[in-house]
DNA sequence: CTGTTAGCGCTTTCAA
DNA sequence: TTGAAAGCGCTAACAG
């Protein structure tokens, strides 16, 4: 049984007024608890107010008072506890300071990535904060945001502006410790898995990988570096369990296999030890391996997984007070830049639990 | 050094047809591809358009147009793999639909779920899909959204109103399921951890579970039955690591313990098994644990965990769609109630691997 | 304590 | 093919 047909006009301010018998500015007034209004008058049009169903248009209201409290959160992979961290801890920051947050997610692409900065700043968000992967029209999209005034605050994602905060945690030196950590086991032949070859200079991690390898002496073997081959232009390279499996297998079935791995993630670390399982070698006795992020899967793998965890939490609240600082400041502040240390946590999937 | 003080005003369509020397209008023609302009006109305008960096202000023309091409989405305990699938599903049925998805965060009370809501109306989304648990705050203010003609559709959400579509996996089914396949393995003295005893009569995984108790005879013990106390009214129920890691230890700790467990939802049955692991006891051969959700995390454990598979993706996808189809009727469509199929995933924390 | 005026930036409607 | 007028619903600023 259909109930009513057609939808029926949204109550406003004026309708209030009209049936209190008063001006709308003396509606906006009490539900606003600002100015003077009599106590009598107050009530009434609280209670007119209720009986009415009244909810206020906050599209009108928004574009009157040339603000919204609103900031938004563009994350990438969702599904990666990392992204999911980051958002509880932007959001309570945000709450904190009687701020809302709308989160948009962009999976794939650079195109994602885009509408999701022109849905949220054609809302009118006060701010916002990018964690996605950097993309040349992402960025470039980006700079013209930025260029209209509106604040934004960069996590992990690589673009420099000078009106942007840049926070991200250490991945250059979290990938060289990584690594070093598997030379100082012994290891000499390291693989690195979850490379992606159209940005490989802009992988911290990769590049410290790297570092560690020429530091330690180690010849750069580039048989060992895998990762994703084809370039999908804009796309921005997350890597998944997947990647992690099919990248194990490839350099297990090098003539010279690698006694150590260091994968870029732990989801990638985990479809590599599904590999290694699957071809009857043991952890971390014939291939030892390290990931990076430290998700809450990792500690509870069998062999539990040695990662690099990242500050996440910290990384949210930073982003969202620095935020808030660029928007509630009346100039344009300093651009400010956060490294934030990562820390290494050895578990038995590089260190045998009986060694 | 500061660039500049003092934040500029932005661009309108009304300095383009300025700089142009045609009428805004016009310059609205051009920019959303409506309406008859002549090519030399259209061009102009476009070159000035990006050359001043116009951006529109999406807050006038939602109001003007009343509405958004925007839905929201409200999620609660947003850790929970389980959340971010959903999101995911709905993102793509929307953005497959040309709608803009906002997701807002409501981790741990009904002022938190009202101020979701409360933000994503105010804001004038087309739609809300809900995800969080129910509680009478929250449910009075969504009947006062429904009654205000804002479409809404919630998922697992408790929540009977004539006007808001339903969907939930068949937790009561589920439950019923998980508990007898406990039962068939021969246990009789089967606990259940993650009870709220603030709702008990609506957590329908834990009415499933006195179902299949009741049908095949055996004796409900309350002992049994383990949970968060402590009625914080109006917080939603979620469960997590810690309180499995609790209601375990209580229930290792009564005189006759139980010889199986079924856990609320997944990371309540991982923080049971690291009880039972401490307690020095074996999965399943001591205590036999299933779960419920099948996050990524269960087939990873070790014992792997045994749960009850809920198809998310569908649930979001079903709910977007449902969504859709109010937001674009003229009238009010038939409440419409789904309830999805859930699948029991046996794995060795309750059938050992050598039996 | 309350009301009036004006206008946020856009688009719908009608007219030219 | 273009423009003018009006107004979406609200609030800042001022006036009473």
């Amino acid at each position: 049984m259909k109930k009513k047909i057609g939808k029926k006009r949204q109550i406003t301010l004026s309708d209030i007024a009209a049936t209190v018998g008063v001006a709308p500015m003396t509606v906006s007034r009490v539900l606003n608890q600002n100015g003077y209004v009599s106590d009598e008058t107050r009530d009434k049009v609280l209670s007119v107010a209720k009986e009415m169903n009244y909810r206020r248009n906050g599209l009108a209201r928004n574009l009157k008072r040339q603000r919204t409290e609103t900031i938004g959160l563009v994350l990438g992979d969702i599904s990666n506890p990392y992204s999911t961290e980051l958002a509880r801890a932007v959001r309570q920051a945000a709450t904190a300071n009687d701020y809302n947050l709308f989160i948009c997610i962009s999976e794939h692409s650079a195109e994602e990535d885009i509408a999701a900065f022109e849905s949220l700043t054609s809302h009118s968000v006060d701010g916002l904060i990018v964690a996605t992967r950097a993309n040349d029209a992402g960025d470039e999209y980006l700079k013209s945001i930025v260029e209209n005034n509106v604040p934004v605050v960069v996590i992990g994602r690589d673009f420099y502006h000078e009106n942007i905060d840049y926070i991200s945690a250490d991945n250059l030196a979290g990938g060289f410790e990584a690594t070093q950590h598997l030379v100082d086991l012994g290891h000499r032949r390291i693989g690195f898995i979850g490379a992606a070859f159209d940005q490989e200079t802009k992988l911290k991690r990769l590049q410290g990988y790297f570092n560690a390898l020429e530091k330690h002496g180690i010849e750069i073997d580039e048989r060992l570096v895998t990762g994703r081959r084809e370039v999908r232009s804009g796309v921005p390279g997350y890597s998944t369990e997947e990647i992690g499996y099919e990248g194990m297998k490839r350099l297990l079935s090098l003539p010279k296999r690698p006694t150590a791995v260091f994968a870029r993630n732990d989801f990638t670390a985990i479809g590599a030890m599904t590999a290694i399982k699957e071809a009857s070698l043991r952890i971390p006795q014939d291939v030892a391996i390290i990931g990076f992020d430290d998700i809450p899967l990792a500690s509870h793998m069998s062999p539990s997984l040695s990662t690099v965890r990242q500050p996440m939490r910290l990384q949210g609240q930073i982003a969202a007070e620095l935020l808030l600082k660029r928007i509630e400041s009346e100039s344009f502040p300093e651009r400010e830049e956060r490294i934030l240390n990562c820390e290494l946590i050895i578990r038995e999937s590089t260190v045998s639990r009986k060694s």
